[in-house]
DNA sequence: GAGGCATATTCCTGTCAAGGCATATTACAT
DNA sequence: ATGTAATATGCCTTGACAGGAATATGCCTC
């Protein structure tokens, strides 16, 4: 179900938290300074990033090393792939072509 | 902000709303009827998708046909666009090739 | 193994949004 | 114009969830 992933990346520190770790790995605290958060907050988003599968600790020495994980971010494309014909304008091309050929038939019955 | 969108489609109802209007325009009742949600929490979930730009709606006749529309989508697949690099083959073939590159320099500098 | 950072958890409180139900509005037909 | 079907809105209650502050846990270093 894609309403997880929906809802968990409607919280908008958590949207930054990822939009930080698109660019590179991080630390809960360096997350935490970088966008003014509590540590504690912090901990507890990237909780709910990890348990959905949209984040991976390492730990490194004393700290946890977070970052993406490509999966949920895939299956969110491949969902969006569906509506992509609404915009797409080599399939808006590919649909007048077929009416073209259409066209063709018709006058051809005549 | 994508976390309008984000919010919106989080609602398990709204997005089945989206996954039925993106077969077929729909109207109200039709929507209600498909997904037995009653009338009202129906045209209250279409206004707040129709605020945020996503669905639109045309009256026909006594009633009010919604759609999709485009651009909300289109501006998601940019966002997740940047993302992508975690999982696209392509890219990643293309990351090995500029890094033999500098291979090649490298060795022709010794 | 004690002290010290880095991170995680807990409890509390307030806010916000969805559902249920009643009712209002709009648009059409006659 | 009045009745009627389609849709929209208002009000209320309830549940979920984020932030704040305090505290607990884990993991190094010495």
């Amino acid at each position: 179900m894609h309403t997880t992933m929906f809802s968990i990346l409607s919280e908008p520190n958590r949207l930054d938290i990822v939009e930080v770790l698109y660019k590179s790995p991080r630390t809960v605290n360096e997350i935490a300074g970088l966008l003014k958060l509590n540590q504690p907050q912090t901990s507890k988003h990237l909780r709910v990033l990890a348990d959905a599968g949209i984040v991976e600790a390492t730990p490194i020495k004393n700290q946890r090393m977070y970052m993406l994980k490509p999966d949920k971010f895939e299956e969110l494309d491949r969902w969006l792939e569906k509506f992509r014909y609404m915009w797409d304008e080599r399939l808006k091309r590919l649909e007048r072509l077929l009416k073209e050929k259409k066209e063709v038939k018709k006058n051809g019955r005549k």
